[in-house]
DNA sequence: ATGAAAGCGCTAACAG
DNA sequence: CTGTTAGCGCTTTCAT
């Protein structure tokens, strides 16, 4: 292993002037630092994190908790979280939880005591919790995604307006009758949804809202509350996310029933699931990518400024149409 | 922040004590150790890695180096990687080093300085550049997914009998002539298929296999090379993996070509995708996890004894029989 | 602009 | 079984 002794023999100066030469360049005369980073390059010198760490009291590691990395959801936030991480110089850990809160809870107190801060995806834990998670970490390291908590900095979409577009969308094309099918119950993003969805209903020609309850988020979940739907007269049925909406599609599509001839369906997130499924999703979307961006830029600023005031960033949803959605039989 | 040193004193030991009591309780009196251990729950003890590491030259950190995060493929195997690592009280850095072979090289040159050791899954680089990589890292620190080189250990599928599998059923249910959508042209696995599909083809009542070439592992790939598979006159299609198959049926869809009823279709790595499929596509699967798992035990293995063995696992590959494979038409 | 020296929190000899 | 001590590689005063 080398050393910054060894680059600093190499080049014929002290630890110190290799240390600054790396890290704080403008405080090196141009020829010594020069001569410095050629020996360190030549040398194949690669810092250690781990030491300079230990002084600084600076990891250069970031932490990301996500419920299941095999969601695309959470691919793609997670994707985005250790791309800009890099560009600001940090390595991150990714730890997938398996939908487990108390799994989660343990993991973000670790990762606490091992990163610079933590970026909470989706947490599966009550407000309660989750407040009383992030109370462990001073200077708020902690950012939350896909969750809203006064108190603390957060990075969500904008799920009410999504819905309220949904709606509208599907009011325009005639539907009186929609039903929805819900995620989780301690899902904040389902709590907007269904809010968007009865605000909207209520506002211009009326449209009657069946709420399906819960279901699990995935494609099995969709699938077995497909046949609610149908039961409960619906012409359109809102998912919770694109899989549980694949889920409807794939046992409507068993049953004969067409979509979206004799009914639409509307999935939520637009990850790239949705335009596999047949017929392609109508779903609302946000860039997901840019949500761990987010996320992890405000850890950044606030890992600048400790004191810099709590902010929620709302990234926009948009409505993308495609052949799941048409007008509504007679 | 809370150290050995208030453990100790809160507990009446030497931090010695503590230190020993943390990672090798049997070398300390029960009543003792019990003491210690209360302490430290009590204080809301967290060691600190960076140090840990710079004295014990461990740092209980694997690295993984993935193509593209967002791929249901690498997506599983991260997980698989992360899951196994925790049980071996690692934590991992993911890096997703988006399809890029140089970015490849600098990832793990850093990730070999930072972590014991990493997981290089689907390298883009060719063979030699691999090597030269991995050459960096002493004691055989490196564990290769999805390609195998001689004298470095690595975690494949069976790839070769898959592909035979899938042209035998293909065989038996009539078709003669198959083409297959390609991978990568660094591939190692698009190699194997090949080879399979080649061998396959000779052994028994002739299939005469129609190569496309090499498309892009996504979607669009298989969509755009659909028309070449009809044009060529094949009746069933192999596409490299699961996403071109999505994009091959997409197509064919498009064009009114029933499928399996005009064109069969076969997919590789049955992710989850496969599922959502109209039809559901047959696939050769492997389990995915366990792939990601045996890489993080083989490293784990090795950082135990560097002068163990080189080791090849070849995980077993398992044709699951969908609905997009049908008999042949006249 | 550069060097000397202290020490981050922990583990690993070495004593006892 | 437990305590003392040295030092991992680096950053950071504090001098010069």
């Amino acid at each position: 292993m080398v050393t910054v002794r060894d680059v600093a023999s190499a080049s014929g100066v002290s630890i110190s002037t290799v240390s600054r030469a790396l890290s704080e360049p403008t405080r090196v005369a141009s020829a010594t630092r020069d001569r410095v980073l050629a020996a360190a390059r030549e040398l194949g010198y690669e810092p250690n994190r781990a030491a300079s760490g230990l002084r600084s009291g600076r990891t250069a590691t970031l932490g990301v908790v996500v419920p299941d990395l095999e969601n695309p959801y959470f691919a793609s936030v997670a994707k985005g979280v250790q791309a800009r991480a890099r560009e600001h110089g940090y390595g991150v850990f990714v730890v997938d939880v398996e939908e487990d809160a108390s799994r989660e809870t343990d993991e973000v107190r670790t990762l606490l005591a091992q990163t610079d801060g933590v970026v909470l995806a989706s947490p599966r834990g009550t407000d309660d919790e989750v407040v009383a998670l992030v109370a462990r970490a001073p200077g708020g390291r902690a950012v939350l995604v896909n969750r809203r908590i006064e108190g603390v900095p957060s990075v969500t979409a904008d799920d009410v307006t999504g819905a309220v577009r949904a709606l509208g969308h599907l009011r325009a094309l005639g539907h009186r009758r929609v039903a929805y099918v819900g995620g989780p119950p301690t899902s904040w993003s389902d709590r907007m949804r269904r809010e968007g969805l009865r605000r909207a209903a209520e506002d211009g020609e009326p449209v009657q809202i069946v709420d399906l309850g819960a279901s699990r988020p995935h494609v099995q979940g969709g699938y077995s509350a497909a046949d609610l739907a149908t039961g409960a007269g619906a012409t359109a049925v809102v998912a919770y996310n694109d899989l549980v909406a694949l889920g409807v599609e794939q046992r409507l599509r068993e049953r004969g029933i067409a979509v979206p001839g004799q009914m639409s369906v509307v999935g939520f997130d637009d990850t790239f699931v949705a335009t596999l499924a047949s017929p392609p999703l109508t779903s609302v979307g946000t860039d997901l990518r840019a949500v761990g961006a987010a996320a992890v830029d405000l850890l950044v600023e606030r890992l600048g400024d400790p004191d810099a005031p709590v902010t929620h960033v709302v990234r926009p949803t948009e409505l993308v149409v495609r052949a799941s959605t048409g007008t509504a039989v007679a």
